[in-house]
DNA sequence: CAACGTATGTCAGAATGCTGACATGAGTCA
DNA sequence: TGACTCATGTCAGCATTCTGACATACGTTG
């Protein structure tokens, strides 16, 4: 197991740490959140209906990173079981405005609140400012990779 | 768009935006390997293999965060496309080290600068200071998430 | 030495997510 | 009005990754 060796700008690149944390959080999330019988994916659509009722499958597909028609998939899946519900026909064009049911809140509950357990203790030994710079810093590099800075 | 938080609020989340800058980085990493006809995975697997010639099977899974039969199928497209080689005997155990071909190695070299530019890129916006401290916060976030301070 | 726990490589099947494609509805512009 | 562009919902097929399982090899412990 020895990594010595060549420079291994692996162990000093911020995009491999990146993914390294990122890879880390998704474990522990479903750690957590396969006892409740849920999914990473499963929780973060039912997580953003919460906070946004009335999102429509693309508009979900986007808040969870992934395509519309993963999402799709997911949305058929949970409407049959009866976590959320959309109308037959759509009010205005195309789009289906998607809610939550009783089911879906009660089954998030316990969902959120493990997944608050979690993203706790990940910052466990962070300060209130180191916080607020991982926030700053995580949104410059969004920002950044999204190309939003090219002004030509 | 009103984001009553009851739950995890998605926008003051920090997990959340670490999901985020973590898929903007793997998309931005997508769209710079794929004209050269490598996946992210792909490439994770050579660029290890450059920095530590001879890393077994499972030592790359961990190293590209899949699983050792996921690296298995990724490996053995390698070596049948001629990119790595394993012997056909293990040395001792069990353990095929690995090793990069001058093939591999040549594909690499175009992908690891298509990826450098990307991180460069991502990092654009941040001080030196910045990125030393993002380092440091990823890695506490990882070393919390792996529970490495739970001693009992 | 024998038993046990652990790690590895590998095969098979299932789950998950993606790309491609199509039809539909809304907005824009001439 | 008609043509064009764009976003959406959805179906189908494919790619990727995962879980489960098995045999094998090493180290430790009795």
């Amino acid at each position: 197991m020895s990594q010595e060796g060549v420079g291994v700008n692996l162990e000093t690149s911020l995009g491999y740490l990146l993914k390294e944390a990122s890879s880390a959080l998704r474990t522990a999330m479903e750690e957590v959140l396969r006892p409740l019988g849920m999914s990473v994916t499963h929780y973060s659509c039912l997580e953003l209906l919460a906070q946004r009722p009335g999102l429509s499958n693309s508009e979900l597909a986007r808040g969870a990173f992934v395509t519309r028609q993963t999402m799709n998939v997911l949305l058929q899946a949970l409407e049959r079981d009866g976590y959320v519900t959309r109308p037959a026909e759509a009010p205005v064009g195309k789009v289906l405005p998607t809610r939550l049911t009783a089911s879906g809140r009660r089954s998030l509950q316990k969902a959120s609140a493990a997944v608050r357990s979690v993203e706790a203790r990940m910052l466990a030994d962070l300060t209130a400012t180191e916080r607020s710079d991982a926030f700053r810093i995580l949104q410059s590099m969004i920002h950044s990779l999204h190309g939003d800075n090219e002004p030509a």
